[in-house]
RNA sequence: GGCCACGUGGCGGAGUGGUGACGCAGCGGACUGCAAAUCCGCGUACCCCGGUUCAAUUCCGGGCGUGGCCUCCA
């Protein structure tokens, strides 16, 4: 059985053989920490960490290497800070530190209760200034980049398959550019490797001046340094809005950096998600963030949810669907949580192994006896524990069972008329009862 | 304007050149005092128009539609 991932670079599914079974290397853009994570952000650290778990399982726990970046100097970091700095009253570089670090406590937790594992390495853009700016020189003096006006640029003349990544040519992007120009740009597609920093701007000293690095190369250096340097990686993932220019700028700096080295042999990028048909925005009113999810649905069954779609697929993200996808978990809880033994079904290992086709793989759990639904469930990231499922809805338990009792009195002595009124009042209150042949139980509606 | 995806039954969602994945909902049955839950059974879908083929939902071309990127964005 061979893993199967379709690459950005070429646009088709290829088999993924990595260059050292025991050393994987995975590298995934993370979050830039100005805002609570949406549920947008959700997908890329779901999709990635059931590859990361898939690989672990293919090649052993110890041989997988997976590095997700916190990007913690940032534009947006900077006018997020400089607001809140004028409401408070307090200096804006305090404000920055208070934003980032809370907001990256918040991603953790927020990620944690989704199941997924951690990655093996969290580097922070700001522990990688340095590794930037060696890399920013290493640039200049190979001829790929440029000073000018305080500010560093590459140059995208001077790689030749510039756009590889996106396939588009400088000169169509040129062609369709709707952005102002700065004078200072050789060519309107070079991009900013530094930046000239403000007093009250995060900065560090360089050769070019008190600056901050451009955005793209933090993840290059970052990558570099959580790495070996100038290695190539096997696997690099993100969103897919990601794709250009993020990416294809961090192939121009690394491959430039390094001589030619390619920065990654496989490149992943899931799809967009809306949210009721409509595209996710704070001007909708339809901004859903993951920890305000997280307070009226498990963890867990917003992780399926994601999972019922392919990740390459423009995914639309409803209540119904959550809904189902509760009901779904809770059935398959019920039968997995009390088994000892589990283990992976072939099917179910093929179909995740086919580019994480994990429609299909759940299509076969629906299909699979309680091993191996167990062990699905558990290679997909779930742990089949009712209690995991739990409702938040707050209720009164000792009255529930108070009137269960009442009811199955009348039962008992034929009542019906009763009996069918207390189970209508509960029902109004959300409460099911379930008559099974070992008593009444009852659960939380949804 | 340039580039790139996608269009499957009431809904979600895989997949395939030739016997209707799978789930949800719905319908019928079993069970139940009646329900709920559970179990069993039930469905001739692939945007449109051409082309290739013995055969296309699947390949090719064109059209229409939706969305994404080209500017911060998962």
């Amino acid at each position: 059985m061979t893993l199967r991932l379709h690459n950005t670079l070429t646009r088709t599914k290829e088999d993924f053989v990595p260059q050292d079974p025991t050393n994987v290397r995975m590298y995934v853009c993370g979050p830039t920490v100005y805002d609570f994570a949406h549920i947008g952000n959700a997908r890329p650290a779901i999709v990635f960490d059931v590859l990361f778990r898939l690989l672990r399982h293919i090649y052993g726990e110890a041989h997988v290497t997976y590095v997700r970046n916190i990007t913690d100097i940032d534009d947006k970091i900077n006018a997020r800070a400089a607001e809140r700095a004028k409401d408070r009253n307090v200096p804006v570089l305090d404000m920055l530190r208070e934003i980032t670090a809370e907001t990256y406590r918040v991603y953790q937790e927020d990620v944690a209760a989704l199941g997924n594992l951690p990655a093996t390495l969290t580097p922070k853009a700001t522990e990688s200034i340095p590794g930037m700016i060696a890399m920013t020189k290493a640039l200049i003096d190979g001829g790929h980049a440029y000073a000018a006006e305080g500010h560093v640029l590459f140059d995208v003349s001077s790689k030749r398959d510039y756009g590889k990544l996106a396939k588009r040519s400088v000169d169509d992007m040129i062609a369709g550019a709707r952005v102002d120009v700065a004078p200072y740009k050789k060519n309107p597609m070079d991009f900013v490797l530094w930046k000239p920093s403000s007093d009250d701007q995060p900065g560090w000293d360089s050769p070019w001046g008190r600056g901050r690095p451009g955005w793209h190369l933090e993840c290059s250096a970052m990558i570099e340094e959580s790495f070996s340097p100038g290695e190539t990686i096997d696997i690099h993932g993100g969103g897919i809005d990601l794709m250009f220019p993020h990416h294809e700028n961090e192939i121009a700096q690394s491959e430039c950096a390094h001589h030619g080295a390619p920065l990654a042999r496989y490149w992943m990028h899931n799809g967009f998600l809306n949210v009721e048909g409509e595209k996710m925005s704070k001007s909708l009113g339809n901004f859903v963030t993951i920890h305000e999810l997280l307070a009226d649905w498990p963890g867990d069954v917003l992780r399926f949810n994601m999972l019922r779609s392919h990740y390459r697929q423009p995914m639309d993200w409803t209540i119904a669907g959550m809904r189902e996808s509760w009901n779904t978990l809770e059935r398959w809880y019920a039968r997995t949580e009390p088994l000892a033994n589990w283990r992976v079904g072939e099917t179910f290992l093929e179909a995740v192994s086919d580019d994480l086709n994990t429609p299909q793989a759940i299509a076969e759990l629906h299909q699979a006896g309680d091993e191996e639904l167990a062990g699905g469930l558990r290679l997909l990231g779930f742990n089949p524990a009712p209690e995991r499922l739990a409702s938040k809805k707050i209720v009164d338990t000792v009255e529930i069972e108070r009137a269960i009792e009442a009811r199955n009195t009348a039962r008992k002595a034929k009542d019906f008329k009763e009996s069918d009124r207390i189970r209508d009042e509960l029902l109004a209150q959300g409460i099911v009862l379930k008559d099974g042949p070992s008593g009444t139980t009852w659960e939380v509606k949804r």
